[in-house]
DNA sequence: AAACAGGGGCGAA
DNA sequence: TTCGCCCCTGTT
């Protein structure tokens, strides 16, 4: 167990849980305590977080810290420049209400995974389809597990995305071995997950931002659209096409959601 | 019971 | 750039 003062306007687990970045976050308590405690999966690893009012309590071991400490984002600095959101008073009221929220650095392939089994489906049922996906394979899938035994992921209920799962793993064997995915700039790490069948902008771009922190990357859904339609006089807002869009955008969505 | 919609993407025009 | 279709599941 360690402990270490973050307070809930700087990170809050609620928050992010219910931003729809991550698809297996399990809260093991319920909401009327005072701590807020989760159950973390990335891959096949899991650590379990206690959140108090101006704590963090993380059950793992002095090692494993700063693998979390990465996820979770906590070494990044958040600063939004003025000049985006002046005059603003939806993307304003958007930052007030999500106070606390990050945007995590999940693993690429689950990321992957996760996104192109959203695809025109709600948050239920992509949930359902991964644990799903894991309880067929016995965990959570590799690449390689799946084109083993591609055949299982027609057990999953993922309609015709089962194709796009495969075609991926096919797709992410070769570039696994040729790129790096971390030195690309944004542009090109976007094509590239384009090429996968079953990939087009609204999940590359998730991608993006959800895994390896393109914080251009501004993924446009059916919520951002009706962001768009409805605050914006179906004008773009000038936040949407900044440096700070994915942020942005990710506080947008969860007040669009579950405020308004 | 049947119709519908839910964090998109593809392929054809 | 638009548009019908893609497969499944929970809901009405």
């Amino acid at each position: 167990m360690i402990t270490i003062p973050y307070d809930k306007i700087y990170i809050n687990l609620d928050v992010i849980a219910n931003s729809g970045q991550c698809f297996r976050w399990e809260k093991l308590n319920n909401s009327s305590e005072m701590e807020s405690v989760y159950k973390i999966p990335i891959l096949n690893d899991y650590i379990i977080i206690h959140q108090k009012e101006k704590e963090l309590i993380f059950e793992c071991s002095k090692e494993e810290l700063s693998k979390w400490i990465e996820y979770l984002d906590l070494d990044f600095t958040y600063v939004l420049p003025y000049h985006i959101v002046e005059n603003d008073s939806f993307i304003q009221s958007a930052i007030e209400y999500g106070k606390g929220m990050r945007i995590l650095n999940q693993d690429l392939w689950e990321t992957l995974i996760s996104f192109i089994l959203s695809q025109n489906t709600n948050i239920p049922k992509i949930k359902k389809c991964i644990s799903k996906l894991i309880e067929v394979y016995g965990k959570f899938p590799s690449y390689q597990d799946i084109l083993n035994e591609p055949e299982k992921v027609t057990y999953i209920g993922a309609g015709y995305r089962d194709k796009y799962l495969i075609s991926a793993a096919f797709r992410y064997e070769d570039l696994q071995n040729r790129i790096n995915f971390k030195h690309l700039s944004y542009f090109e790490f976007i094509s590239i997950l384009k090429n996968i069948h079953g990939v087009g902008d609204k999940i590359a771009n998730c991608v993006a931002l959800f895994s390896n922190h393109y914080f251009e990357a501004c993924p446009i859904d059916v919520w951002m659209q009706r962001i768009i339609n409805e605050e914006y006089n179906e004008i773009k807002p000038k936040w949407m096409i900044s440096n700070y869009a994915g942020y942005l955008q990710q506080l947008a969505f969860y007040y669009k959601r579950n405020k308004l």
